[in-house]
DNA sequence: TCTGGGGTCCTAGGACCC
DNA sequence: TCTGGGGTCCTAGGACCC
């Protein structure tokens, strides 16, 4: 094997253990491992209560495994402590805790991932403080276990993707919640795994396919044909040809912070939707949502999508999941034109199916640094709605979303009080009085 | 998995243009 | 018209991640 001219760094791949549990623990006073809690959202389209995060403790002692995630497979038990989610909490922690990584590699170095993992670039700057990276990475846990008592896993790689992996598939597994992964330790440490979805980038989809082709194991994938792998899987299974190599070409610090190309809300109702107006609000209010995010970010659309999901009754009957259609428009993030353009949408392709998931996408996204008024409309009106927008967004942003709602929200069929104050879909902790 | 939510990226096929 | 070929853009759908 030869990776003389690959790309060779220090990198970590840093996650929190069982993150909101411990972030929760940590608020009440326990020791994140050892507390038996579980943090379960009970939103309404949760049906029943859905199991965000699991501590190890809890796993433990009621023998919970990674995947629970209902309500309805919590033991009962007086010792096990049940909580709803702060989402607000958790991002101020992940700042906390990014704002460390800080302190051991410069500001462009650290790279947030997701809401409990960073990439940390520490080729430039890992001997400042110890005398090897393993070294350096139980300095960092330290620190953060003292300042805000929460346990972190640490993947060691000479790239991204090995630190990736290091931490996925090691790091959860060992004493000291360190893993390490290096070009030299590619066959030994990646070729033997079997399960392929544990490999990041690889579902169950993906493992199947690869299956068929009779590739079992990381050690088949890196010695299948690559031109034949390109053939059925295109350029991602050629990723993950060189990922089974333990490559990673990525050149981070090249690659512009990607700011969300789009901005979209979803939601499963929490029971079939039959009739058109009780489905047109769902997708009035999903709309409005989707547009004051636009507003709030300063962005306008020049494309909206909506995707219908059927409820099962639906699919049995069309054999058809739902369907999803877009729209090219003129730029706006203004209530009015979206919910238009969305019902217009739903109009035109809805056949009369029962609907039990409703999602809108903003796409194509522009700076909201001018006005484009409709060629059609009267000017002057047009203003008037977005100034009374830009009201109802400060309302909100200063007092919370209930305070504001459309008289048509509060008939059975809206959703939107109830969705009020959620982050990410679950509670954001905050209460507004 | 009888239904969590917010994202990103890739691909096949069609429309359109020269 | 029993009509070439290549490039680009767009759309709908699929797959995956946390």
């Amino acid at each position: 094997m030869f990776y003389d001219d690959e790309p060779r760094g220090v990198f970590f791949l840093i996650d929190n253990k069982s993150f909101y549990a411990s972030c929760e623990a940590v608020q009440r006073g326990f020791n994140p491992l050892k507390v038996p809690l579980v943090v379960l959202s009970e939103a309404e389209n949760t049906n029943g209560g859905l199991v965000l995060a699991t501590s190890p403790a809890a796993k433990k002692i009621f023998h919970l495994k990674a995947n629970v995630s209902r309500k309805r497979d919590l033991p009962i038990d007086q010792r096990l402590w049940i909580v709803p989610p702060r989402m607000n909490l958790y991002i101020e922690k992940n700042i906390q805790i990014n704002q460390i990584f800080r302190e051991y590699a410069a500001e462009e170095d650290v790279w947030p991932y997701s809401i409990d993992e960073s990439i940390v670039d520490m080729t430039h700057s890992w001997r400042l403080f110890g005398n090897s990276p393993r070294e350096v990475a139980r300095t960092i846990q330290k620190k953060i276990r003292e300042e805000l008592g929460l346990y972190t896993t640490v993947g060691i790689g000479d790239n991204p993707v090995q630190a990736k992996l290091a931490l996925d598939i090691y790091a959860k597994h060992t004493r000291d919640f360190i893993g390490e992964i290096h070009y030299e330790t590619v066959s030994q440490k990646i070729w033997p795994i079997s399960d392929l979805t544990e490999i990041w980038g690889i579902g169950e989809r993906t493992a199947r396919k690869f299956n068929k082709m009779g590739i079992h194991t990381m050690a088949d994938l890196a010695h299948y044909n690559p031109y034949q792998i390109k053939a059925r899987l295109g350029v991602i299974g050629l990723q993950l040809y060189a990922v089974a190599w333990g490559v990673d070409r990525s050149q981070l610090k090249n690659k512009p912070i990607v700011k969300s190309q789009s901005i979209g809300n979803s939601q499963v109702l929490p029971k079939d939707y039959r009739s058109q107006a009780a489905i047109e609000t769902v997708i009035k209010e999903i709309g409005e949502q989707v547009a004051a995010r636009l507003r709030h970010q300063g962005k306008q659309t020049q494309c909206l999508a909506l995707s219908v999901g059927f409820s099962y009754a639906a699919i049995e009957d069309t054999g058809c999941s739902g369907f999803s259609h877009g729209l090219s428009i003129s730029a706006t993030n203004q209530d009015r034109e979206i919910t238009e353009q969305l019902h217009f949408l739903f109009r035109k392709y809805w056949e009369g199916q029962s609907v039990r998931h409703v999602s809108v996408y903003a796409t194509k996204l522009v700076a909201d640094n001018y006005r484009e008024l409709s060629l059609f409309e009267d000017g002057e009106q047009q203003v008037k709605h977005q100034e009374l927008n830009q009201v109802i967004d400060e309302i909100r942003d200063r007092f919370g979303f209930t305070k504001l709602v459309y008289a048509r929200s509060l008939t059975a069929d809206g959703t939107a009080m109830k969705r009020a104050g959620l982050v990410g879909g679950h509670n954001g902790g905050n209460s507004y009085g």
